[in-house]
DNA sequence: TCTTATCGAGACTTCCAGTCTCGTCAAACG
DNA sequence: CGTTTGACGAGACTGGAAGTCTCGATAAGA
């Protein structure tokens, strides 16, 4: 947010690297991908053992074996880096897998996504995310996308069970999909009750009744009659 | 988090104000509840204005025309005095009303949830309260116990429904609240998807099929085939 | 009147995000 | 090979916010 003005040494460096642009293109000593990686790795472990609350940049730096400045090369922020990290972390999240059979996939999806959330340290960084995104433009952003990713493979799933006649035709996947991440992210920053095995079956059962719902003449969804 | 050992001066005043229990039960000037209301107001207000970035205790001070220390004299932490504002808010929220029609109250029930939640500041101060409630244990107490109000509100107002013969008698009602409350929160919180009358009305649709998804012989609810 | 506790005000401490500087080191260029 | 350039780790520094401490003033009981 502060506005600062470069001192003429400064300025005058940075105009001479950017009238280079045509010359040479590229000297001096190269950013090190390693200490990237090594900060990002050291974030998510942190993550998901020290908590949101603890994991301070200097920590990070620290448990990476690197200066402050470091991060701050690569990233214009915590909550930039933070969201890097996450987005990092996502790519690892395997899609559904389609064995052919609609029910036996919806059912591992929805068992292993609760499964997920059964240790303690995903489960505390995800809450911590959360958290975060409600006040941080990147990390808000980098959410966003890795739960939309997940709404998509849940919908594009959905959209097989109802080709394959699971679900009725006039389905409604999105509110379905809604209903169920809801109802996980619900239980999980709330934590009123758990995600086990026997929410997953409930959940799952209650989904497919929900899909059930038939839109009424004007496209509209009819509550009640 | 910081153990402090009180000073010889301080240690004899408290031991000296503490011994008085029998005696004298209180001198002194009194502390002042409007100031302390007077705290609670300002902190409600600038929560729906400012954002909880911004709502800084020193702000807050300033707002009531209050010392800072006088904020620090009736709450331990700043996420305890948040938690007593919230509190006092949820306080306002009307229970549903019986008018004798299941399907009526269901739908006000529901659609004025929806409304509450268009206005931006009611909007963002649940967001950061939520924010905040993932690491403080204050705000975490006071929303837990503002969304197990709301809970037992809806479930009520369900199980008039299933005494009516409008919801199955084997629908589980937690579950069904808990895809209630998760879908607005999950809207809320992700933003991905508004949370407006259209919303209201086929989610309430869906409610009411997934009402009809029945347990197995175990009790269990069977998800599939 | 005298004692006691709260009041507003503000200096102060601690913590953390982010910036700046410094001496060092690696890569490119001449 | 030597010079230039820019990233490196380290650490001092700034700014903002939570929370503490102190002070003179004030209100209420004794």
């Amino acid at each position: 947010m502060t506005i600062r003005v470069p001192n003429g040494e400064a300025e005058s460096r940075k105009t001479a690297a950017q009238r280079a642009g045509s010359g040479r293109r590229h000297t001096g000593r190269r950013r090190n991908e390693e200490a990237r990686d090594a900060i990002l790795a050291a974030t998510l472990d942190m993550l998901r053992t020290e908590g949101l609350q603890n994991v301070t940049i200097d920590a990070i730096a620290h448990a990476a074996g690197v200066g402050r400045q470091t991060i701050y090369r690569w990233w214009p922020s915590k909550g930039a880096m933070l969201a890097e990290a996450m987005g990092r972390r996502a790519h690892a999240a395997v899609p559904p897998r389609d064995s052919g059979s609609f029910d036996a996939d919806l059912t591992e999806f929805i068992t292993a996504s609760f499964r997920g959330l059964e240790d303690p340290g995903t489960a505390r960084a995800l809450r911590d995310l959360a958290s975060a995104a409600q006040h941080d433009e990147h990390v808000a952003a980098a959410l966003g996308e890795f739960t939309a990713q997940r709404r998509s493979a849940l919908r594009a799933l959905m959209e097989r069970g109802r080709a394959e006649g699971r679900l009725p035709a006039s389905a409604n996947l999105d509110m379905l999909v809604d209903l169920f991440y809801g109802f996980l992210w619900y239980r999980l920053l709330m934590g009123h009750a758990p995600l086990d095995a026997s929410a997953a079956r409930d959940l799952t059962a209650h989904l497919i009744a929900a899909g059930t719902a038939v839109p009424g003449p004007d496209g509209q969804f009819q509550a009640l009659d």
